[in-house]
DNA sequence: CGTATTCGGTACGCCATCGTACCGACAGGT
DNA sequence: ACCTGTCGGTACGATGGCGTACCGAATACG
């Protein structure tokens, strides 16, 4: 901008809400390792027992939180967006991570070294201050999720997924097969059929092949009600 | 002790896990607003809207962080025993929480303005290591819960609990009706009923009224399997 | 000591979701 | 244009857990 330094990135053009957040300096310091990356759909940003390498700031799309037990048997936790990074580990002092993190909806964003992430967390309260309160927004939603998959049934959690994803996107078309969705919500690919026809029958929703499109939000929410609670 | 100083409270007989891992200037600094208090069955530590004005180091007992939906639903999102603190939302610099989290099983611990806590956070690296990283086992642990509402069965998420609850009392005897734990499981009370003599016909538990006792901590760790993730 | 209340055992019909399987429709590659 | 693989629609019986309800047993209380 209108400093004597020139950097390679303007912090203000950028769609990552916690990028755009940090204090100026902040910001000047982690564009020097910053590197832009493709994300690709299905591409694993965090792997389970392996040593975190890189923090992932995404600019678009959308990476799911799973966790995993030692049988098989996965569920998502928690999804992240243009508003958050990936991972919580990082902030809160872990190099490692039980909870796989990969990308569900391809797009990009920037990867950083842990380093680079941490030795800013360490020095600037306010990049604290900014990291922790998106780490416990990600805490809330587990804890959001953890209710949903005891209290709602499939179309209610349907709902609050495609809800929760539209608002990470910006987007109201989600390119996703109902396979992925069912292992995501861990029921029946049958059974995303079934509760996707039946936001469809409600006019929720238009389906097409791998792509849903949200054609009712507010009905869309009403239904999702409880289940799904709006970001902040 | 042989310091100068003369404290109410000596540190290294406490058993709260984080005062004892507190360094001595940062606990001397806490011991001079820490109050005990007797944590009783029901009790209200935190109140979802209400700001949060003192944290909770549990000494003995277990509290319950429970996530609830507006129309009233509500699961055990995590427990909190003389492990941790009560509540992840002052670590993470939220002043309120949507959780909320009372008493589970009575004991005793310490109770400190959340000021105080804060000032230790933002002043001490080692303090801020510790608490951090409590709050991520917290956020693991509302995964794995997340997890287990999604992927397992009554049988094996109530054994999941017992031996949650085991772990953070040290006490094979639990305490509590099948009412309570219906509600924290978000199954019948006929449900729990059932489990139970599930549990005990495999010889895992026995019954009596108003107090499960685990016979065979082996045996059960074996059935619950993968759902439970023992402390760290 | 007697009464009120809490707690747990048990049962019945019901329904959401499961596991599985088959098949047609669409899309992408060569 | 064809072939192949992916994706989604649909169906079937099975079943785990639900909602409800009733009742005896154990405990707390006056």
């Amino acid at each position: 901008m209108c400093s004597g330094v020139t950097f390679l990135l303007d912090q203000a053009s950028l769609k990552n809400h916690l990028l755009r957040a940090l204090p100026e300096p902040a910001f000047a310091r982690l564009a020097t390792v910053m590197v832009r990356v493709d994300l690709h759909k299905g591409q694993d940003l965090v792997v389970p027992g392996q040593t975190i390498q890189h923090c992932w700031f995404i600019e678009h799309g959308v990476s799911s939180l799973v966790a995993m037990s030692s049988s098989g048997r996965e569920t998502e936790a928690g999804i992240v967006g243009a508003e958050g990074m990936v991972d919580v580990a990082t902030i809160l002092g872990s190099d490692r991570s039980p909870l796989r993190c990969f990308i569900q909806i391809p797009g990009h964003g920037y990867r950083v070294p842990v380093n680079a992430v941490v030795a800013l967390y360490e020095e600037s309260p306010a990049v604290r201050t900014l990291l922790n309160r998106f780490a416990y927004d990600s805490f809330v939603q587990v804890a959001q999720t953890a209710l949903a998959n005891a209290a709602f049934n499939v179309n209610e959690r349907l709902a609050r997924w495609l809800l929760m994803c539209a608002d990470r996107t910006g987007n109201d078309q989600i390119a996703l097969t109902h396979e992925l969705l069912a292992v995501m919500l861990n029921v029946r690919r049958a059974g995303v059929t079934q509760a996707l026809h039946a936001l469809e029958q409600a006019g929720f929703v238009k389906n097409g092949r791998a792509l849903i499109t949200i054609v009712d939000r507010m009905g869309l929410e009403n239904f999702a009600r409880d289940s799904y609670a709006p970001l902040a």
